[in-house]
DNA sequence: CGCTTATTATAGCCTTGCTTATTATAAGCT
DNA sequence: AGCTTATAATAAGCAAGGCTATAATAAGCG
């Protein structure tokens, strides 16, 4: 009861090493110019162009003002650009600039070498199981009562 | 190649369990007015009392500013008090009020739940497994070159 | 002893998360 | 048409990460 080992409560486990993921991320992307966070809105709006601010977020699974900063910050630097929809003046689309493509290639290899370098020592069964596992963890957390 | 499929990534599906974990403790730990990472901060205070702030800061893997802001908040809600070392002028070492233990209680308790209710439908040896392969993980993230 | 280096804590700034509140516009209903 | 309700985006404020810089103090060394 007492003696619950703190070593291995895997909920800070889990909060570490998605902080050093984080962390390391940003440190290599740097000089690039981009977090992790607006490169994963990058991302997003390569696969579809033009989205709705609501719908991205709801894609990202962050709140609208958490977005909406991001993309204050990625529009002012030219990564992108908002632009008002014709037939509701109420929504702003989402369009990537240009000049994004070299950079999503860059940090596309910069996110494949730190997956692989978190992931060193696991065979692919184990890389398997740790997705299946997050997303029924996930599938928990998002159906709790309340 | 092109076809990285974002939904298995799982530095992102990390990323969301951790912040699950957290704002869900964050909820039902607001009415007695601390955060996850103030209650992670009081246990590690409730097992060594009178740590220096550089010490703690090291056992949470977190930044001396980051900890330095978190006892400023549980010091002005008289959770802990800092004092001064007595053989060395630079050293704050932080104490633990009274009012602390009862507190700790509950959050004890709504640690305990959330952690069962996110590990639901995952046998033992899963959760075994998990932990493995999170400090796996850390360890390979930790000894990064550079 | 006195100078240089190291260490402790803090201040200040940036990012990204959350909430709650506000404004503008659409949509729906009577 | 007009009133109410719903929705999109933003503003404002808080917490917790990071980083860099600074002030005070210790420690180490010539």
């Amino acid at each position: 009861m007492e003696r619950e080992n703190l070593d291995r409560n895997f909920g800070f486990i889990l909060n570490d090493v998605s902080r050093l993921m984080r962390t390391t991320f940003d440190r290599r992307a740097k000089s690039i110019g981009l977090t992790r966070s607006q490169w994963w809105v990058l991302t997003h709006l390569y696969r579809r162009d033009g989205l709705v601010q609501a719908e991205l977020a709801e894609i990202l699974e962050i709140e609208r003002p958490t977005l909406g900063r991001l993309l204050d910050r990625l529009e002012a630097k030219g990564w992108l650009r908002r632009e008002p929809d014709p037939n509701d003046r109420r929504v702003k689309r989402v369009y990537l600039t240009d000049e994004v493509k070299p950079a999503m290639k860059s940090l596309r290899r910069i996110a494949g070498g730190l997956r692989q370098q978190a992931l060193q020592g696991l065979n692919e069964n184990e890389r398997e199981n740790l997705v299946d596992i997050l997303i029924h963890m996930k599938t928990n957390l998002l159906n709790l009562p309340v």
